[in-house]
DNA sequence: TATTGTATACGAAACACTTCGTATTTAAGC
DNA sequence: GCTTAAATACGAAGTGTTTCGTATACAATA
């Protein structure tokens, strides 16, 4: 289910606050999309949005009370993943370990993070022996 | 200037060509491009695409010759970092080591890969003593 | 030079997402 | 019950990409 779901941009970026905050009105959303971000949205904007994603059973809502709660109906890390797999395709021809250069190379890691990628690596190679 | 640079899904799988063919006509990259893909494009789509991805400074051409001959402009290696770093603020708000957890554990690297990996992690960790 | 095949150029339609104005609904307070 | 403030619903315009029909240019050749 969750490999063919492709949020937009300003759908992940909703997704994004949904899962740091938990449950949220619409105009908590909002709020919080022009506290983070240099432009500003119009409340009515989110809010098609969130219509949208409800439609599309991205979010869930609770609609026993006038304002709206709406909650991810998707989790981070399955979306990341679903993400991460077409961006892999697109952009690196499915070439992770080309990816896993880039991504180690270009952008400062720190050694914490090193040692616990090292670590997963070493159980990967230790589960799968030659 | 690389990194301002935003190819969309279209140009980026023209791009691929390129990258791996070298120089190419339209035609080349269009019957390419349908012998990679499930769907078809016109030939007049991919002209087009070409067409404005030359106004981009994307690409570069010869058009001494009737028929003009196109080359990419953009290095592989530099997209697929400014792609990179996109994606990893849009989809991990910027945690190298999450997206890095997901590549290894979903997507099946290659022994070779995971040591090479491995190496550079080392070599890094060298350049960076605590 | 007229014909034919192939190339490029141009413009508009199709499509999807975003944005927001405005209408409608709802609940609370007077 | 009326008014007001705030929420949702709806519809349409704005934006960017893709798609392709059609016009035009060009070169080879009959």
């Amino acid at each position: 289910m969750t490999e063919n779901i492709q949020p937009t941009q300003g759908e992940l970026e909703i997704l994004q606050i949904l899962w740091k905050k938990g449950p949220c009105t619409v105009r908590e959303v909002n709020e919080l999309l022009n506290a983070t971000q240099d432009k500003s949205i119009g409340y009515t904007t989110t809010l098609k949005i969130m219509q949208i994603m409800f439609e599309k059973n991205l979010l869930s809502r609770n609609d026993s009370q006038r304002t709206h709660v709406y909650s991810a109906e998707v989790r981070e890390s399955n979306i990341q993943s679903a993400l991460l797999g077409r961006f892999l395709d697109a952009a690196y021809k499915g070439s992770a370990s080309k990816l896993a250069m880039h991504l180690l190379g270009n952008h400062k890691t720190t050694p914490d993070e090193l040692a616990e990628i090292k670590a997963l690596i070493d159980k990967l190679e230790k589960n799968k022996p030659a």
